[in-house]
DNA sequence: CAAGAATGTCTCAAATTAGTGACATTTAGA
DNA sequence: TCTAAATGTCACTAATTTGAGACATTCTTG
């Protein structure tokens, strides 16, 4: 059973940590408002809390992307809502990509969580070959630009975010209408 | 007098710092080849080598972008400069960025840095606004939104020259095309 | 209300990080 | 080669961060 401080601990140090992550627990406890004894209840050290988050991050990212590629046979709609899951996710979507991107991230197939990120992104690969093909995207570009481009519009929208002057919903579309204009033939 | 093993370590530091402010000295020495007893000896405390960072972060990122505003006469190259001069300053840009959004920044007229920024951007949204004049960018796209973007692509650049499949400069190319393409009407 | 669970307060010891002095070693330049 | 400057090594203290015990307080729920 997950309460609902354990949860909101695991948030406020996902988006810490997604900043800092050598910053002090203190300032977890602080943006979660709990002690710092509590927040030790519940994660008996750093390393625990930080590998929770990373579970955390991968499950529910990985749900996201992986629903938004099943939500339709329709490459372009499917390309969309990987978009918006990414966004939705927040910070937890820039987490999961650095995770992976890191230099001293060792990738293994056997990893189930690699397994996953390779599942997501070869379907990703898929997807945009086959938009490609239909003359939707353009081939000179390579389907990892495009990645870069996609996490890259992903996270300025999530920093978008914070200086609202418009509507989350109207933010979101602005950015695929920029994203699927940069990556049209 | 600036040596080679002072820039060193403010460019490790840079680095370092701007994926973990609070990162250990130690690392930050490691990545400059360099004992934490000599870092020590050029910056007396913590404090100060971040103040350093940031002093050299706006001397650089400011040069380059007011060098790239003043380039031209046409907006759209411009545009182009600013967006390259963004890519070559690197995590440096990040970093500029960043300072000049996180939400504990007090911005103040009074001081030169955020005036050097306020005059950047006052001149990027000047460059936006006849571009939209002109019909070469969506005047449904805010300035605001494209600025998000401009540091986004920047951001995601910087990133996709780790892990380098193709020459540094047709990646600059590629983040060019999919920009302007991405904000043209 | 009563009991138990969750959280906070206070305290403390261990671990890590920061900064400095004293002296050895290396490097660059006259 | 000789010297001075730069850097490294080692040792040490101070400051910060971490993790946990003991007990008080607050919050739930029957």
């Amino acid at each position: 059973m997950i309460t609902a401080t354990k949860k909101r601990i695991i948030e406020s140090a996902i988006q810490v940590f997604n900043e800092d992550l050598s910053a002090p627990l203190q300032r977890v406890a602080d943006k979660a408002s709990v002690t710092r004894r509590t927040l030790h209840r519940y994660f008996s050290d750093r390393n625990e809390l930080v590998a929770v988050c990373e579970k955390a991050i991968e499950t529910s990212c990985r749900k996201a992307m992986i629903a938004a590629i099943q939500s339709s046979n329709d490459p372009l709609t499917q390309l969309e809502n990987m978009l918006y899951a990414g966004i939705d996710c927040g910070a937890k979507y820039s987490f999961f990509y650095k995770l992976h991107q890191s230099k001293d991230h060792k990738h293994n197939t056997e990893n189930k969580n690699c397994a996953d990120y390779d599942y997501i992104y070869q379907h990703f690969h898929q997807i945009i070959l086959q938009l490609q093909k239909n003359g939707k995207v353009n081939s000179d570009m390579s389907a990892q630009w495009i990645q870069v481009l996609h996490s890259g519009i992903i996270e300025s929208t999530v920093n978008a975010r914070h200086h609202p002057t418009k509507d989350f919903q109207e933010i979101k579309t602005l950015a695929w209408t920029s994203y699927i204009k940069a990556i049209a033939p």
